[in-house]
DNA sequence: ACAGTGTTGTTATGCTGTAACATTGTTGTG
DNA sequence: CACAACAATGTTACAGCATAACAACACTGT
């Protein structure tokens, strides 16, 4: 988030959710899933899957390339995280659990992501994709630029 | 395209704008890049920086990665080129010359790329960030799924 | 105890992309 | 033409992203 907030707050939630989630879907949210997920919590930043690796070798024991991404696979099947393409990195979904089709607006400066569900977005994608005759079955749609954080400071310098 | 056509017409007319373009503003339309933009428009698939690799070191000689990324960064930045994110590949431009933002609809069985410019779509991308008091300079937009003419297959067998 | 399944460890390799420096080609100038 | 300046390409080396294949371990139910 741009604005200061209490980020405790942010990966407890999302840790819980998570929990709760595998619990009622009978999928194992294995230590190794959760130390991941809290990593890529660790912000409100995309984070890449070698830094992942990095900071599981620091934490003692050597991982390998596998060990992260196949826990990232994990964590994207149950919808838990989203992979940004235009970064290939990775992003603690926000709301999990509800079934949705995401957008990212990605600030080129801060590196925040944010996740926004606009309807009217998403009906205009499919507005687009039926006009030419065509079954969207995923998307991607990431908008690079800045935030109104950023904005603001550079405006203010 | 979906539809059968004469695709010879398409390649000349992409490299026959990509030379216009470049007399006009005073890029070098080299040999090398407008055989890799040829290579590009060999199908209308999106094409992995390696194959076009292997295809010019099959021509002869010995390519190597650099050669390749950097033509790639020339006819991208001349716009004859996009980069499609979620594929790691490169698509030639329909309309290169007028500015514009493209989405892309990409079938998933047949591999064909389209690219289109919706202008509600943008419109709706421009209001989701305005709204998020974001302001976007560079968007992707991919759409993956099965178009028309695959569709149509599937539903014949 | 045991088989079956899912998870993690390990090794190796493939694909994607760039940094840095050498060489060659092109363009304009005296 | 000689020469400087710059653009393009060649070359070597490496960094970053991701998966295949098999081994070891852990958990489940019988
Ligand atoms: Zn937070
Ligand atoms: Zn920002
Ligand atoms: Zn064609
Ligand atoms: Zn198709």
């Amino acid at each position: 988030m741009a604005h200061s907030h209490d980020h405790t707050v942010c990966v407890e939630q999302a840790l819980a959710e998570a929990e709760r989630i595998c619990e009622e879907r009978g999928s194992r949210f294995t230590d190794l899933r959760r130390r991941i997920l809290k990593m890529i919590w660790q912000g409100h930043k995309a984070v890449k899957a070698y830094d992942l690796l990095d900071q599981l070798a620091n934490e003692g024991g050597s991982a390998k390339p596998p060990t992260v991404y196949r826990a990232l696979d994990f964590l994207m099947e149950e919808g838990l995280v989203h992979k940004i393409e235009s970064l290939n990195a990775y992003i603690g979904c926000p709301h999990p659990g509800d079934s949705h089709v995401s957008q990212f607006l990605i600030c080129d400066k801060c590196e925040t992501v944010k996740e926004v569900t606009s309807r009217t977005l998403s009906e205009a994608v499919m507005a687009a994709a039926t006009s030419a005759d065509f079954a969207i079955r995923r998307q991607t749609l990431e908008l690079h630029g800045l935030c109104s954080n950023c904005r603001q400071g550079a405006k203010a310098a």
